[in-house]
DNA sequence: CGGACAAGCTGA
DNA sequence: CAGCTTGTCCGG
């Protein structure tokens, strides 16, 4: 049969929808997946072939077919995740397609049988896998290649970060696995047996999909930073779906969506770092930022580690503020939502305003008022003359050449920093009193960050220090025992009373149109302004959805599907 | 997105 | 009423 006339998405967003084309005499048959570029007005665009129609001679002929192309999976799944984040399909099937053209593909190798990474396997059934921070799922890794090699086709492992690719992509070779990276076109596009790459390589467009791993799912990075927001766990869910193959994701922190599908856990305490907590009521206020047995670790390290000894994490840079009692040490909190408070004019609130009040302690009564003024720079030098010892800082923005042996550091020192003796979490309440719904389980991923560097509990590894003045916390104590499934079932019975998903949906709009598009919503769902948008909830996706599609790809309004 | 075209404003 | 800006529409 010939085909006649193709439908195209073409690359401009705002149109999405297929404009017809035909296709010319001699041609052959095009492809669902297939790039061309079409005409468009006076222009000339590029697209993707996504389905076959009935020919016309109003139509205008497909000018060129192009190289670099996806497979037809690939375009149902882009198709899907369109609807799912509401933005225009062509942005799938752009982030989908080989960025470098593909001139000759090489033949892949047959997937060989690999003993030295099979044989450590875990042999687990698919799902969501909870696992311990320290524990080595490179055996996730192993029972999905077994499983790949039953099947034809490729299995696709998705990392958080380029450095976990590169490093998992290297033991993999040295067992003998024909591995490619998501980024070499031309060996995804033959099909190599394995394929490993962070958040875009969940849509590499190999022939046959035969499994699917991703590894941390809960990792921020593998949710798109930049509109649309998509997270490549779900579309890994949905692209192993649709082709009926097998998926395996692990987890160390699950949020409560990722939490309730969670099918089998592999944490036990050792996984989790030893761990001591500094409650800094009761230590000496002239210590320092850093208390007297905190210090004391530390130099235990510095004598003991010839590498890296001392990582100090603060969670922000300068805008941090806390107050505290200047007599007995207690926080300034916020009685409705537990939140940090801070000065607003004569008073103190949190800063939702919840509940304003004069300024006086609610545990010993007093009065006087002891502000801590928080930033890495100021921490760094106070950590130098605490130890006496050279100290590097680790940020997003300052990311110096060498490392001395003591880091001091936001998140982002995490990125450079992979072994240490020891961890100290300067003031783990910044974590546990953030104003933000997910604060708990970020205070549980830090400890699990810091858990990947000294190691897990046993003989000769490292530790974590908690400098708090919450040691009673129930994430503190979680933390000490190793088992943070206690936090998780709160977090999913919180998540289930406020309606946060996957118990209920939220998208939030943003742009000069937003607030008109809010408002008419507000008659059938529950809309509310925040920070820099209005969040619209319901009850269940698809009445959010059904609400929200007169107002996606509207110009003046971007709507962020959570 | 970006071109086409309509409607509105300005100056002589 | 030419010449310019601003807004709305629409593409195969």
């Amino acid at each position: 049969m010939t085909t006649h006339a193709v439908q195209v998405i073409t690359e401009v967003g705002a149109i999405d929808r297929p404009l017809d084309y035909l296709v010319p005499e001699g041609w052959g048959t095009l492809e669902v997946g297939d790039r061309v570029r079409v005409p468009l007005q006076s222009r000339s665009v590029r697209g993707w072939v996504i389905g076959w129609t009935t020919p016309d001679d109003t139509l205008k002929a497909v000018r060129t077919r192009l190289d670099g192309g996806v497979t037809p999976e690939i375009v149902d799944l882009a198709r899907w995740a369109a609807d799912r984040w509401m933005a225009p399909t062509a942005r799938f099937l752009r982030t989908a397609s080989p960025h470098r053209l593909v001139r000759e593909t090489p033949p892949a190798p047959v997937a060989p049988p690999a003993p030295a990474l099979t044989d450590g396997a875990w042999d687990l059934a698919p799902g969501v896998v909870q696992v311990g921070p320290t524990a080595d799922v490179l055996g996730v890794v192993a029972t999905a290649y077994q499983a790949s090699m039953a099947r034809p086709g490729s299995l696709v492992v998705v990392v958080p970060t380029e450095g976990w690719a590169q490093r998992l992509r290297r033991r993999l070779e040295q067992r003998g696995v024909p591995v490619t990276g998501s980024e070499d076109a031309q060996r995804v596009v033959a099909g190599w047996p394995v394929v490993v790459g962070t958040r875009s390589a969940v849509w590499a467009p190999v022939p046959v999909l035969a499994a699917l791993v991703v590894l941390d799912a809960d990792d921020p990075s593998l949710v798109s930073g930049a509109w649309p927001r998509w997270g490549a766990t779900e579309v890994a869910h949905r692209r192993a779906e649709l082709a009926g193959a097998p998926w395996w994701a692990t987890t160390v922190v699950p949020p409560p969506a990722l939490a309730v599908q969670v099918t089998r856990h592999e944490t036990r305490p050792a996984l989790w770092p030893a761990l001591r907590v500094i409650d800094r009521r009761r230590s000496d206020p002239h210590d320092g930022w850093l208390a007297a047995e905190a210090v004391w670790a530390a130099h235990q390290a510095l004598a003991t580690r010839e590498d890296v000894a001392v990582a100090v994490l603060l969670q922000r840079l300068g805008s941090g503020r806390l107050l505290a009692c200047g007599r007995c040490g207690e926080l300034y909190r916020c009685d409705i939502c537990g939140g940090a408070e801070i000065e607003h004019a004569e008073m103190v609130a949190c800063r939702e305003q919840h509940a304003p009040r004069p300024a006086f302690c609610r545990h010993c009564g007093s009065t006087q008022v002891r502000r801590r003024r928080v930033g890495v720079q100021g921490l760094a030098t106070a950590v130098a003359a605490q130890l006496a010892q050279p100290v590097s800082v680790v940020t997003s923005a300052a990311r110096g050449e060498g490392l001395e042996r003591v880091v001091v550091g936001t998140e982002a020192l995490w990125s450079r920093v992979r072994r240490a003796g020891l961890v100290i979490v300067a003031d783990f309440d910044q974590y546990l009193l953030a104003p933000r719904a997910d604060a708990r389980r970020e205070a549980l991923l830090a400890v699990a960050r810091a858990g990947r560097v000294v190691g897990g509990r046993g003989e000769g590894r490292g530790a974590v220090i908690l400098q708090t003045r919450r040691s009673e916390d129930p994430v503190v104590r979680a933390l000490e025992s190793g088992d943070i499934n206690g936090v998780l079932a709160e977090e999913v019975a919180t998540a289930r009373q406020l309606g946060l998903a996957p118990f209920g949906a939220t998208a939030t709009l943003r742009g000069p149109g937003a607030a008109a598009a809010a408002e008419t919503l507000g008659h059938r769902l529950r809309v509310w302004a925040g920070q820099d948008g209005w969040t619209v909830w319901a009850p269940e996706g698809h009445v959010l959805h059904d609400a929200l599609a007169g107002v996606a790809l509207r110009a003046g309004v971007r709507v962020d599907v959570e």
